[in-house]
DNA sequence: ATCATTCTGCAACTTATTTGCAATATTCTC
DNA sequence: GAGAATATTGCAAATAAGTTGCAGAATGAT
């Protein structure tokens, strides 16, 4: 994927593509794997400002560019939303996200649809957040290799 | 449950039953919801050091009487095991946390067993979050009888 | 009672994140 | 295209959560 096709998912989620915000969708285009703030901050180099960064990882998640992870006790991670999935009015993710105790990168598993949860009588679901930590597929035929 | 009682858990549990720690320990006992550090400090008085306050929080989790719940961002949110669960080498909950958009309170849900999560091949789970929001059973009553 | 160990309280520190604001850049209108 | 309105950026400073170091107090073991 190019630059000319960043700024037009950029624009069409209304967000104005200046350069740094098109750098940081691209970092996360290129990653396989969840990012924290300052993850992103070492990708891009430590000249550009922290608070832009902030700013612009916010913007993509209040226009449904990005979404956040769950994260167990450390730094919020954002990761990419699919395509067409999301927008500033609303987020539409059901998958889980996994973190492996071996590599510690943490991942969208979009293929897990979570079905329904049995609920006390009472209550009513309107989202959930779901994270399974394990080891990944890489991680696992790394050791089986060995 | 007297202060007897919470004395005997805590020797159990190979905590040493000071004062504050029986005081945090009496807390959460109190609570039907898990509490962050700060709604700890607030219910003792600001009178209480709050360094003590997170030695204890995380002595206790490391000794089997508190668990973490999943929290949205927000505070780390603590809640109490269920007596005999949980001890020093591990801890054992497979059971849900339940946010409740109305009240803001988070519970845990232990008649919620999760049922094994089809996982792509390749991945093995050891752990898992789980965090639902929504409308918890009081709040839908409260809307209900209006 | 003595001694070793653990716990507490305080101050200072670190790290993550936010806020305020002036300077820039962009878009819109004429 | 100039100028006004709006949005974005970069910097400094503030805030907030949580941690560390350490000296003194409390506790438990002998």
């Amino acid at each position: 994927m190019d630059e000319q096709n960043f700024l037009e998912i950029l624009s069409a989620h209304k967000v104005r593509p200046t350069k740094i915000r098109l750098d940081v969708y691209e970092v996360f285009n290129n990653s396989d794997f969840a990012l924290s703030h300052n993850e992103v901050m070492t990708i891009l180099g430590e000249d550009v400002d922290k608070v832009t960064v902030y700013r612009t990882l916010h913007t993509f998640v209040e226009k449904g560019l990005l979404h956040e992870a769950e994260t167990d006790g450390e730094l919020t991670k954002y990761a990419l939303c699919k395509p067409d999935t999301c927008n500033e009015v609303r987020h539409t993710h059901q998958h889980l996200h996994f973190k492996c105790t071996v590599c510690l990168k943490t991942i969208c598993l979009e293929e897990v649809q979570i079905e329904s949860i049995p609920i006390p009588p009472g209550f009513t679901i309107e989202t959930f957040k779901f994270l399974a930590e394990g080891v990944c597929d890489k991680c696992s035929s790394i050791v089986q290799n060995q």
